[in-house]
DNA sequence: AGGAAACATTGAAACATTTCAATGGATAAA
DNA sequence: TTTATCCATTGAAATGTTTCAATGTTTCCT
């Protein structure tokens, strides 16, 4: 597992410091894993700009995987950095 | 393990989200797991308020644990806050 | 080609965070 | 008790984030 640096985590971070964000994560799951971008119109309560903004934080730290399917995109969760961010939080432990 | 909900976890991440607190973190790893507040003044470039916010700011999420000795507080981190955490990212995927 | 659907970008308002000088409160030492 | 030390709080400036209306871009359908 790679070890992840300290900017890399504290980025990360910020991407998880917001409940839209994890909003979507768990909307990510809830849908096995695959999410369209439309699916997040129901469960979120927010403009299409809003939502746009907070999958580009996710997507930007790799968080999430966007995949383009025609005009649609959908979304995975990125379990690599995940792992690589909860090695870093091991890290800090003694 | 007690799971997390969404709230602190994001509370917590909004913790970890910040340079200077991530380095307070090492620092408290690097001091084999206490730490005295005035050990940052050499190592953290931040006027003593600054370096008292950010203090706060982990001690209110219980990231790391204060301990009053006379004047001075020793700080040790929170490996519990840590694995629960780590719990709830876990959850986050598939 | 023309219109519609899905997502992205821009720019600005509202809000939150970070930083520090100044000051306050508690404990220890003289 | 006076003084010094350590940490906390306040208030304000600078900076960063979140939100949305308006608009742009890309792709699909007719």
């Amino acid at each position: 597992m790679a070890q992840m640096d300290p900017k890399t985590a504290e980025k990360i971070s910020k991407a998880l410091a917001d409940p839209t964000r994890l909003k979507i994560l768990s909307e990510i799951k809830k849908k096995n894993d695959w999410l369209y971008c439309v699916d997040l119109y129901d469960s979120i309560n927010l403009a299409q700009p809003s939502i746009c903004h907070h999958l580009k934080q996710l997507t930007e730290t790799a968080i999430i995987l966007p995949e383009k399917e025609g005009r649609n995109i959908k979304y995975a969760m990125n379990n690599e950095v995940i792992d690589d961010y909860i090695g870093f939080l091991q890290g800090l432990k003694k």
